[in-house]
DNA sequence: GCAAAAGTGTTCTTCTTACACCCATGG
DNA sequence: CCATGGGTGTAAGAAGAACACTTTTGC
């Protein structure tokens, strides 16, 4: 790592980027029947969410976007901005390699979640890390600062967003099978549901297009495959659904 | 107006405050089946929302407290942080009476509304402004920078929230009648409801006293008055409720 | 006495839930 | 052949929508 550029950041970061201001992305994907987040470690320890800071002429939605296509290598995600993030004690622990430097000030930070489909991440580390990899929603380890709460506090809101969008764009493969599109719901949801009544609602959403082809190659009765019908599905985005989980 | 104070205010606020960073609040009153927004006029011009700014050791919602304390001279009011807004030409036109000084620098807003009872509040103009009053929601003066977006987010924002959250004891006198609370739920829905289905789901939330008084002084027939029962209302808020609106 | 608002119940429809049998595949 | 998961439909119950007549009051 170029450590001439991480001084530069420390020590006059504040010329590029907002003091007290920071982002944090709570990226969701999905693999395996599992969801998960990307986490990052720091070089000297501990995990903690992708995150950065807003440049002085950049909107904040648009720092997300640019966080997230650092961290992912993608464009074009599903962002959702859905909390900030304001005790002063939020950042207990927090190091300061030198206390004028701006990073070592209280920020606020501002909670985005992304859906992202899982086989798409290249995952990269950013200029303070040195691992970014995915992790099971079940099984994060211990994160710094408050990004636990902010992880719990994302996943909440995902659960309440399902509520009125559909979700399965963003987090699965072009082509999916009913099964699969129930475990994402139910590992969101943290529920069992039921395959019958489960296939019925999703179907009466008229967003899903029934193929031909069933998925070969699993043991036991091949499933059909779905995709999105992409036009009614930002239809549908846009308008909102009326589902009570 | 002390205007040591408010030179102050300008130059040195960066002692006290967090800069870029701000806190709008969008106050919502409930009167004669009006649904209100309580905003502050200048004093060289434009109407505003009520916000402020967050001090060095307090947290984002200890400001938001804060600032509806001073406006409202209310503690303990309903309040519901919604959405943080960060484009930067979010402030167009911002008057920077010295572009050194910290107020003239780009802030990101972090929005709450609250829900109050309009008879308990007594509208107190800020340091910048000399007036504060309440204005029908459907009335509002052409605002300054982006705080007619902010009201329309945050009245969206309360009408999702009506899906999961009952929400008139916050805006309703103690006492009131189920007309009234239909008037409150059409004004915030923007839509009409029937009177009698009506009825039915707010009795079926089970957080409702019917009283044996009758509401009498008006013309016509004398409706029932009611109250919430405080604690099925506690535990309704806590728990979320399943109405689909 | 009339206009305007409030009290009240029933029916129909829709959505939700619960539930069971047969089929395909890999081991 | 058997264990496991997937495909599919129906019936009962709950919730939501539609709807009308009577009562009270001020004017």
């Amino acid at each position: 790592m170029d450590s001439k550029l991480l001084k530069d950041f420390y020590n006059r970061g504040d010329l590029v980027f907002l003091s007290h201001v920071s982002v944090d992305c709570v990226i969701f994907g999905f693999h395996e029947n599992q969801l998960k987040v990307l986490l990052l470690k720091w070089k000297d320890g501990p995990w903690c969410l992708p995150g950065g800071f807003v440049k002085h002429e950049e909107s904040v939605d648009d720092s997300a976007v640019r966080i997230l296509q650092e961290r992912t290598g993608l464009d074009n995600i599903y962002l959702q901005q859905f909390h900030t993030f304001g005790d002063p004690k939020r950042e207990k622990g927090k190091k300061s390699p030198d206390a004028k430097s701006w990073m070592s000030k209280r920020f606020i930070s501002i909670g985005y979640y992304a859906l992202v489909e899982f086989s798409k991440v290249n995952p990269q580390p950013d200029i303070l890390s040195n691992e970014c990899r995915w992790w099971d929603i079940d099984k994060v380890p211990t994160l710094i600062y408050d990004h636990k709460l902010i992880m719990d506090k994302a996943l909440e809101s995902l659960r309440l967003d399902l509520n009125d969008h559909p979700v399965g764009y963003n987090l699965l493969p072009t082509k999916f099978t009913m099964p699969e599109l129930q475990r994402l719901y139910e590992t969101i949801l943290n529920a069992d549901l039921d395959r019958r009544n489960f296939q019925k609602r999703m179907l009466a959403l008229d967003i899903l297009e029934k193929l031909k082809e069933r998925k070969t190659g699993g043991a036991h009765k091949a499933p059909f495959l779905y995709r999105f019908d992409k036009k009614k599905y930002a239809e549908a985005l846009k308008q909102g659904l009326k589902l009570g989980w």
